[in-house]
RNA sequence: GGGUCGUUAGCUCAGCCGGCAGAGCAGCGGGCUUUUAACCCGAAGGUCGUGGGUUCGAUCCCCACACGACCCA
């Protein structure tokens, strides 16, 4: 027998000699006075002659993480992931039998204790144990203690181990909860209105991204997972929910990195008679306010350096940015034999296909974005990248879109929305020609209904819990990220 | 897409110039009634990611593949 399954083997034999003795290795329930970390709050100030005293009684449960034992008496620890509370296990209190039940317990079980409180002379809150239950028998053996796990692709894909042995992965999730509740509380507090809409589309618009296909059979129909949520929340604001949000996930069947999961979560939000200049305000004021209640600061570490939120946030044109971080000149962004010329030098591909808007914001990509650390709104997106977006009165060739860059990477994007169903049209038609879509008509069909001025915005919330815990993965912040299956 | 690095016991990690595979934790046996990374004694535990190649001999060198981490575009 290889070590692995010897190990797995002992604990299968204390299951076993558990119900040779009549004891139900996996009892239905076992009623406790609390958590762990409740139990251990709730007595924080307790000293040890007022417990002595009160004869505080207390019936708990938990992972056991540690035994230390010593000849006729044992200390076990129980966790509840956010705290622990050991017990005193004493042969001459539960009694030889009782006691015994030591010999078939294994570190990672589910064990009950009932008993009173005291301090140890190292002043530790225990409870001295009158009672002591098997809640349920863990069969698999469990990571170290001291380091948990560490490799990557394991916690990745056993998260509940690494969950229950890292707590810094503990924090990331918690942190994560903690921002989209906080998302919610600004939002509502604003009168916007939680949504949901649909996740499978028969266009899979809002976007440009590859879709995943799926198939209804009754219909007959082939449906797209969203690329983004866009365009059915803009027909609720043709229905007059004017101020409208849904924090979901949307599917784009590309790429993984260090910044892309297929699957990720985004809020998108849109609010009438707002613009795009609004939304850098108001995303200012959101995120400050989630740095600070999440994280408890606005100055976040990240890797080396650290990413400062302090308002306001730099405003910065598209081209400006291309300039500022490149040696290239305004001669390279003109005519269009430059702009191609410019665009291979960084080792643009395709190049002769790409639109000159796409052809910019490529070197974008490739001078600018790695090196925006602290917040910067990059306006002034050209139009042909942009046919969601209202064109700028001043330059129509231009869109009033923004997109947010910090730690390097695009954290928003939004604009204000194109309302007109006749140039939208055109802009789907020029867009289907360049790139294969289709016309979404039943959308247009909604904007010919009347969209009063509405402004938009996602936010990667994935993204943005990298920043709020220093996480450098998207993957340490995804609790069950796309994974290569592995056969073995 | 290109490059660099990693994969050794259940877990965390060593392993020098190619010559019998090492430790801590966990597990197993024994001891210990206030410990807490408990402690003390003892005996175990390995397809060195997979498949080829070079060599008298490969965890180690070469090639391919798988999975992962990081960097670049």
């Amino acid at each position: 027998m290889e070590a692995g399954e010897l190990l797995r083997a002992n604990r299968r034999a204390k299951l076993e000699a558990l119900r040779e003795r009549g004891v139900d290795p996996y009892p239905a329930r076992f009623v406790v006075d609390g958590r762990v970390s409740e139990i251990v709050a709730r007595f924080e100030g307790a000293d040890a002659a007022s417990l002595e005293s009160g004869a505080q009684r207390v019936r708990v449960g938990g992972r056991v993480t540690a035994v230390r034992g010593h000849g006729k008496a044992a200390f076990i620890d129980l966790s509840d992931g956010d705290g622990r509370l050991q017990a005193h296990l004493r042969r001459d209190v539960l009694g030889e039998e009782t006691f015994s039940l030591l010999d078939n317990l294994d570190l990672g079980d589910f064990w009950g204790v009932d008993g009173v409180l005291f301090r140890t002379r190292t002043h530790e809150l225990t409870v001295k144990a009158e009672r002591l239950v098997v809640l349920a028998k863990a069969l698999a053996p469990w990571p170290e203690k001291w380091h948990g796990l560490t490799d990557h692709e394991q916690r990745a894909r056993q998260r509940y181990l690494d969950l229950a042995t890292n707590p810094q992965s503990r924090r990331v999730f918690l942190a994560r909860a903690a921002a989209v509740r906080e998302i919610r509380t600004f939002l509502e507090a604003r009168g916007f209105v939680e949504v949901e809409t649909p996740m499978m589309q028969p266009i899979a618009g809002g976007a440009t991204a590859r879709p995943f296909v799926t198939h209804h059979n009754t219909l007959d129909l082939d449906l797209y997972l969203r690329i983004a949520p866009e365009l059915y929340l803009k027909r609720l604001v043709v229905g007059g929910i004017e101020r409208v949000f849904e924090i979901n996930r949307s599917f784009r069947n590309e790429g993984i990195s260090t910044h892309h999961n297929p699957e990720f979560t985004m809020l998108e939000f849109y609010w009438a008679y707002a613009d795009y200049r609004n939304l850098m305000d108001l995303t200012e004021e959101m995120l400050c306010q989630v740095a600070s209640k999440v994280a408890g600061t606005e100055v976040l570490p990240w890797g080396e350096e650290h990413v400062n939120l302090a308002r306001p946030w730099r405003r910065l044109g598209m081209r400006e940015a291309v300039l500022a971080y490149s040696d290239l000149q305004p001669e390279n962004l003109g005519e269009r034999a430059a702009l191609e010329a410019a665009a291979r030098r960084f080792g643009i591909a395709d190049v002769p296909r790409l639109s000159s808007g796409k052809l910019l914001a490529e070197l974008f990509e490739a001078t600018a974005e790695s090196r925006l650390l602290d917040p910067t709104f990059v306006t002034d997106f050209p139009a042909d990248i942009s046919p969601l977006a209202k064109r700028k009165p001043e330059d129509p060739e231009l869109t009033e879109r923004f997109e947010l860059y910090l730690g390097g990477m695009e954290l928003a994007n939004a604009f204000s929305e194109l309302n007109d169903p006749d140039d939208q049209r055109r802009r789907f038609e020029e867009q289907a020609r360049a790139t294969g879509g289709v016309v979404d008509e039943d959308y247009v069909l909604a904007l010919e209904h009347g969209m009063p001025p509405t402004a938009g915005e996602g936010i990667g919330i994935d993204r943005l819990v990298m920043l709020l815990t220093g996480s450098r993965s998207i993957r340490d912040v995804i609790l069950f990220p796309l994974l290569r299956p592995r056969d073995d």
